[in-house]
DNA sequence: CACAGCGATGTAAACCTTTTCCCGTTTCCA
DNA sequence: TGGAAACGGGAAAAGGTTTACATCGCTGTG
C-alpha cells in the first residue's frame, strides 16, 4: 500500500452527516477549497488569514455545521478544558452550593465542570478522583473522606489538585479551608455568653477533616462539650437527637446546619422548643437557615468565595498555600438564654 | 486577577517524558518488550493472549504508573463515556437531587457525567448545551427553558437527547415527565376537600414546560385559582408571600417546594400561622420538605425513580417515547380546613 | 504428509485536529 | 531594480490508542 495522502473514503459531503458521522475540519476544507490548516486557522483565530478565505471557511463551516471534535483537539492540546470535581454528597445543599459556585467560575473562564458523588464512601470518593484525574485539567476534592496516602497518590495522578476543607503536606497542592476552628470557637463564645454550660456536638463523619478541625476549636473554647456521634446528612441529625438529649444539654452543635435542620424536626416532633427549652446551632449558613423555624444561628462563609478562591488556585501561576477563609457568626432565633431550670428529656 | 489563563501556550518539547508527560502505551510496550496491540489487548480485556505476557505487561503498566489518554481512547472510539446534565440552577436541592440520582447511575454504569448550570437564562442554557453536546454521547436536559426550536437545535447536534419535565415531538429524543397536571388537580383535590375556596397559586418562570402544565392542571380542577408571579427558587417565594395576599387567600400553591419554604418563612415573619390562617402546599417533595415547620403537604415523586427513567432513555435500544411518572399526595402539617372566618391581610 | 484452522502476536492504518515547517507571492525600501 | 521582509497558505507530522489485517507457529484431521 503506497504511504500517500489518499484520504477520501467516499465521504458524502453534506447531507446525511447528522445521523452518523458529523463533518470534520476535511469536510470544510474540501467545500472551501484550501487546506486543513486554513480551517483551523480561520476557526481557532490569532493567524493571520485573507478576509474573503476566512468568509468562505466560516461559511462551509456554517453549511456543514462543523464543530470541532474535543477528543482530538484535547489529544493534540494536552488539555481539556475540563476541572473535575469531587463532593461527598451531592444532595446536600451545601456542597450543591459549592459545586454552583466553582461550575460557574469554570464556565466563566470555558471550562467544563466535571462531577462525582461518592455516598461518603471513602473507597468510592479515591477511585472517582483517580478515575476523574485522567480526563481533567485539574480536580477539586470537596471535603474529601479518604486517607493522606490515597490523598498523595491522588495529588501524583492529577495534573493539578486542589483541596477545600482539607489540607495536606504535599509541594503541588492546593487547598482553600474555612476556619472551623475560629467558627466554632465564636459559636461557643456565643452560647457561653448566653450562659450555656452543658453543650452537646453532634459529630460529623468521623474520616472528615473539617470535623476535626470542629473538635480541636471546641477544646481551645475551655467549654465541657460532649461528643455524640451523629453524621452529615439531614436525617443523620434527626436520628442523633434522641441520644443527644440523654445528656441533658442547653445547647447543641450541629456538625452543620444539614444536621442541624433534621435536629430542628425531631426536636419539634417531641414537643421541645427551639430556643426555649434548647438552643440549636449549626455551622456553614446553608441557604435554607435563615429560612427554618426558628431561623438558625450559625457560623457563615461565602460558598461563592470558596468556590471563587478555589478556582484561582487552579491557575498556574497560583500558589500552592492554603488559603484560609473565616466566616462570621450568624445570630439567628435558635439561640437563647437557657430560660427553664428544668432539662428537657425525652418524650419516651 | 489571573482571569484570562485559560489556554496554556506553554508546551514544552516534550524532552522530558518521566514527569511531565504521562506514560504512553509505547513505553508499556517498551518495557513489557511486546507491541503496543499487545498492551492494549491485555488492559482492554476480551482478546486472546498468553498469561505470560498478560502478566509481563500488567507489571510494566503499573511500574510506570500507565493510564490510558482518555482523549485518544475517545477519539478512537468516538464515544467518551460521559453524559452531559443541563440544570437551570445547581442550587435548587431538587436539581441537586436529580442530578444526584443521574450521576450515580451513570457512574454505575462506567460513565462519566458533565454538568453545566445555566441560572435559569434560556440562552446559556441553549450555549451549554450545544456545548455540551459536541463532548458526550447523550445529552440530559432537566426543565430545559429554552425555545423549542432551539430544542430541535440541540437534538440535532446531539447523539442523544433525553428531556426531563418537558417534551418536544421529534424523532429522536427521549423523555420523562412528571405528571404535574396528575398532581395539581390532586392538590386541588386535597385543598377543596378541606372547604378552600380562594386558592392563590405563585407561578413558576414563565418558560417552564412544568408550570404550563401545572396550569393546565388548574383548569381541569375547575377551581378558580388566581396566579401571581413568583419564580423557581427560595428567594422567589419568600418575595412573592405578599403580593399573593393582596387576594386574600385561605391557601397557597407554590410553584414547588423551594419556593414553598420561602414562604413558609416569610408568612412566619408576617406572623401568619400555618395552617391555621393559611393553608400552604409546593411541589417535588424536597428532602427538606418533611423537615419544615410545619411539614409541607406536596406532591411527591421519587427523584431516584426520575433519574433511573431517565438513564434508561440513554440505552441504545430505548424507545424515544414519553414517560409519565405519577406522584402522590403527601399530606403533611400545612395544610387544614380554613379556621378563622377573617382572611388575614399583610401586616404592613 | 499436507493443509485447514486457530491462537498469539506484530504492523500499520485510522480517528481528527493543531501546529510547525516550508514555499511562493507581494510589498517596501534602498 | 534587486533584495529582504512580510504574509498567505499548503503539506505533513504529531498526539495516544484501538483494531483490521498480516504473520507465524502449532495442532489435529483427512
Amino acid at each position: 500500500m503506497p504511504r500517500t495522502w489518499s484520504n477520501d473514503p467516499v465521504r458524502k459531503p453534506t447531507s446525511d452527516r447528522t445521523s452518523a458521522g458529523r463533518a470534520t475540519i476535511h469536510d470544510v476544507a474540501r467545500l472551501a477549497e484550501v487546506s486543513t490548516a486554513t480551517v483551523s486557522r480561520v476557526l481557532s483565530g490569532g493567524k493571520p488569514v485573507s478576509p474573503q478565505v476566512a468568509d468562505r471557511v466560516r461559511a462551509a463551516a456554517q453549511e456543514v455545521g462543523y464543530r470541532p471534535n474535543p477528543a482530538a483537539q484535547t489529544l493534540l492540546r494536552g488539555s481539556s478544558q475540563t476541572i473535575g470535581v469531587v463532593v461527598p454528597d451531592l444532595g446536600n445543599p451545601y456542597f450543591a452550593e459549592i459545586l454552583k459556585g466553582i461550575a460557574a467560575e469554570a464556565a466563566g473562564d470555558g471550562h467544563h465542570t466535571l462531577v462525582a458523588g461518592t455516598e461518603e464512601d471513602p473507597e468510592q470518593e479515591y477511585r472517582s478522583a483517580i478515575e476523574l484525574a485522567r480526563w481533567v485539567d485539574g480536580l477539586l476534592l470537596c471535603a474529601p473522606r479518604m486517607s493522606a496516602p490515597q490523598l498523595k497518590e491522588v495529588a501524583e495522578a492529577s495534573r493539578r489538585l486542589v483541596l477545600i476543607n482539607r489540607v495536606l503536606r504535599h509541594p503541588s497542592v492546593g487547598a482553600v479551608v474555612v476556619d472551623y476552628h475560629h467558627g466554632v470557637r465564636e459559636l461557643c463564645a456565643h452560647l457561653a455568653s448566653l450562659g450555656h454550660e452543658r453543650i452537646v456536638y453532634l459529630e460529623g463523619p468521623s474520616t472528615a477533616w473539617s470535623d476535626q478541625q470542629r473538635q480541636r476549636g471546641f477544646r481551645a473554647a475551655g467549654l465541657p462539650v460532649t461528643r455524640v456521634a451523629c453524621g452529615s446528612s439531614l436525617r443523620d441529625g434527626y436520628a442523633a437527637v434522641d441520644e443527644a438529649l440523654t445528656h441533658e444539654p442547653t445547647a447543641l452543635i450541629a456538625f452543620n446546619d444539614h444536621v442541624a435542620v433534621g435536629v430542628l424536626s425531631r426536636l419539634r416532633e417531641l414537643g421541645i422548643t427551639v430556643p426555649d427549652d434548647l438552643s440549636v446551632v449549626g455551622v456553614d449558613d446553608a441557604p435554607m437557615s435563615a429560612h427554618t423555624d426558628p431561623g438558625l444561628t450559625t457560623y457563615a462563609v461565602s460558598t461563592v468565595e470558596l468556590g471563587r478562591q478555589a478556582w484561582q488556585h487552579f491557575s498556574p501561576t497560583a500558589s500552592t498555600a492554603t488559603t484560609h477563609l473565616s466566616g462570621e457568626l450568624v445570630v439567628r432565633g435558635s439561640t437563647a438564654r437557657p430560660r427553664r431550670r428544668r432539662t428537657v428529656k425525652p418524650s419516651r
